[in-house]
DNA sequence: TAAGATTTGTTCGTATGTATC
DNA sequence: GGATACATACGAACAAATCTT
């Protein structure tokens, strides 16, 4: 292991931005992980070493190495044989992350649905004949979770976070890692959105029946693998679900996601 | 200002994933500042309120304020008038954290065209009839950049990277700030990519020539305001950019996203 | 320009907590 | 349980940046 040398400090420009030691640690290390082509359960140098190696107090290294744990890049262990450890990003806090940027952005469910509209098909189309019976089954599960119709405010939402679900699991089985992240990252931002329902209007059945049967007809696509098929049944399962959120009125990422 | 209160921290039933206090503070600032509803700029309270009211030492409130700051959630100042304020995540910060998601996942150019593919055409057809006669000058000296075929492998991947800033600057233009970030964030990850060419697969003049031709026609569509026209100029123009780039090998995101 | 005030930035020494053997 | 090897936390002092006068 050699990390940066003794000292690695350039004497910066006085024309840089300058960051604060911390920051330019972070980075050093960032590279350096890079650079060994270190692994995802890969040990850094403790604090003790760091502390060497960059010349440095405790307390700059441990702020470095928090930069790097908010980023999810590093978990840390106590303990003998504990140390920081190279830690791949979950998916989850790739979503948390991505969703503090959105916090400030106002999204709209149309804007949302833009996306859907032209990515959910997508998933639909790719997926057809490559799931097994087991996966068939699952979906199939969830979709009788909400047969009956809501008879509550609050029912109603929870099948609603239901049928996302739905799409999220669907995501899963795809060998697109990018477009796997995306369908789960606007699933869940329609989950936690704050929904509330015009008063005068009160629960549309038959949009709703036509959504479920939407995902009952696209299983049996997908189980077949007609795959332009499943695309055309996930694309009116998308208009439908569109004009289900727009009867209602929904205020969009108003809160952090949970880590 | 009222602050969770002194001593906030619930004594934890063990029974809980122990995150560490700086974790925990940060939490709470986050709650907090949600609740206050406090906006871009906003003060914060200084490190001495901090240790006060969450009783802790100062080592432990800056490590949670560099977790904040590793989000791009707080910035923070020296001297007086100082402190840290809320700060908007900037999106070259909110591209880079995804990109340290996706440094462990394997892109392929298949995966990020098969996004390319739907979410492109729907940014142009959005934006037709839109844009400034300003605006437009400005992709057409975007094109005019790459009119001449590149001598070089370099002068290609330059031309390369400047015709993905074509996309970023339409991109700037469409009000879905989602689909506005997605397509930037897949320029940025093609833009870095390091492409290999195939010793054996000279550059296709046609192809690139085409691909070209296409972005002009895109700009006269969208001049004219014929929305599906540029749908269709798009999808087009995407398929041929994936048939140049299937015709390189490239390595995806091997690296980490610079901040 | 200079001095003083304010607020974060950094260091060091010490003590405590935690997981492994 | 005890020893060991680590991170975690505390507190006091001093350094640096930046605003005001």
């Amino acid at each position: 292991m050699s990390f940066p040398s003794r000292d690695p400090m350039p004497r910066k420009p006085a024309t840089e931005p300058k960051r604060s030691r911390p920051a330019r640690v972070a980075d050093q290390i960032k590279d350096w992980v890079v650079a060994q082509r270190l692994k995802k359960g890969d040990r850094l140098p403790g604090e003790a070493e760091m502390i060497d190696r960059f010349g440095m107090a405790k307390g700059t290294i441990r702020e470095a190495m928090r930069l790097l744990e908010a980023q999810g890049l590093v978990t840390t262990r106590t303990g003998p044989g504990g140390g920081s450890f190279v830690g791949e990003v979950s998916e989850e806090r790739a979503r948390a992350l991505l969703g503090n940027y959105f916090y400030f952005k106002d999204l709209t469910v149309a804007d949302i649905y833009q996306i859907r509209r032209a990515l959910e098909p997508e998933v639909a189309a790719s997926l057809a004949g490559k799931l097994s019976e087991a996966d068939l089954a699952e979906l199939e599960a969830l979709v009788s979770q909400y047969a009956a119709p809501a008879a509550t405010a609050e029912e109603e939402r929870e099948q609603h976070v239901d049928s996302l679900k739905f799409h999220a699991v669907l995501a899963r089985h795809s060998d697109n890692a990018l477009l796997a992240f995306l369908i789960r990252f606007m699933a869940q931002i329609l989950s936690d959105l704050t929904v509330y329902r015009k008063l005068y209007a009160p629960h549309n059945h038959e949009l709703w029946e036509s959504g479920r049967n939407h995902q009952i007809a696209l299983i049996a696509a997908l189980r077949e693998g007609r795959a332009e098929n499943a695309r055309t049944i996930m694309a009116d399962h998308m208009a439908t679900a569109q004009r289900f959120m727009e009867a209602q009125e929904a205020e969009v990422m108003k809160r952090f996601i949970a880590e």
